[in-house]
DNA sequence: TGCCAATACGTGTTATAACAGCTATTGTTG
DNA sequence: CAACAATAGCTGTTATAACACGTATTGGCA
């Protein structure tokens, strides 16, 4: 079988080596995932940064989280929270305001608007995984994430 | 073990499935990838993008590409193909003619200039790909390849 | 206390991504 | 052959990413 990435790039030669091939398959997979969970959002104006966002703001609460801590947890780095923020309390999603401990912060909270916004397309982009990893087995799974976390770790 | 990846994020509640999780890990891992692969390429002028582009062109030798062709064989989907060929066109790493044949088509050709980056460039990122998957064996490879292609196959 | 580094944001600017619409050329079909 | 659809590319515009630098605030230390 001479590999389906080949075909979908429409590659002709042989890839060098695995390790090439499994890294153009890393980025490509996520390429395509991006795309499609942000196809998904797009009926909820969102897109997949400011979902990531939402849900760290709804898991930090009340509390609410400054735009570094929110930084360190999205999953690919963004250099320029402000701006990002700025946009999502644009739209409503969020609030910000200034620390009175410490004035350097800006502490962000989820909305009911960002609240309401998550709760109804989670259940879409949760059926959206689901099938996406439909054909890997709970052992597939494991051994994938395993992986993945071997490739991160080597830095 | 409450899983790295919970870590690197600073998430603290568990996963709620293993697909999410394995959906983050390839998100995180391609991001983490591309940045690692678009410092390399820094110091060389060019993107990851502008290398990939590079690479199918040197592949199509001296027949060339037309955009469209070019477009299709990128790993991930870029909408804006004029415009990329013109910053690489302005680089002097490629040139374009117009089809004689068809006038709809513009042939893209890899100029002497975009060979001498690709060669320079390669044998770094070729270390650094295999140095990234080192931690994998040929068998866990073939797994991780074989897993992503389950992936992208849903549609 | 006064200086200085570190921290957390904000801003300015450029480059690129994303989307939609337009033009030129070719193929198709009545 | 004329009209029309399809194809390939370009252009205009907006949004976002990326980078560098500037500013306010705090904490540490001589």
């Amino acid at each position: 079988m001479p590999g389906r990435l080949q075909a979908e790039i429409k590659q002709n030669k042989p890839f060098p080596h695995p390790p090439a091939e499994a890294l153009l398959s890393i980025l490509r997979t996520a390429a395509v995932l991006e795309h499609h969970l942000g196809e998904g959002l797009k009926s909820y104006g969102i897109t997949t940064t400011q979902y990531n966002v939402l849900r760290i703001l709804r898991g930090a609460g009340q509390n609410g989280m400054c735009g570094r801590e929110v930084a360190e947890r999205l999953v690919s780095r963004v250099p320029d929270v402000s701006r990002l923020l700025d946009r999502m309390e644009e739209l409503g999603l969020i609030k910000r305001d200034r620390d009175p401990e410490d004035r350097r912060h800006v502490t962000a909270r989820i909305k009911e608007k960002g609240l309401a916004v998550l709760e109804q397309a989670t259940p879409e982009l949760e059926a959206l995984v689901l099938r996406r990893f439909s054909r890997l087995d709970p052992e597939g799974l494991q051994r994938l994430i395993a992986a993945l976390e071997d490739v991160r770790s080597v830095g």
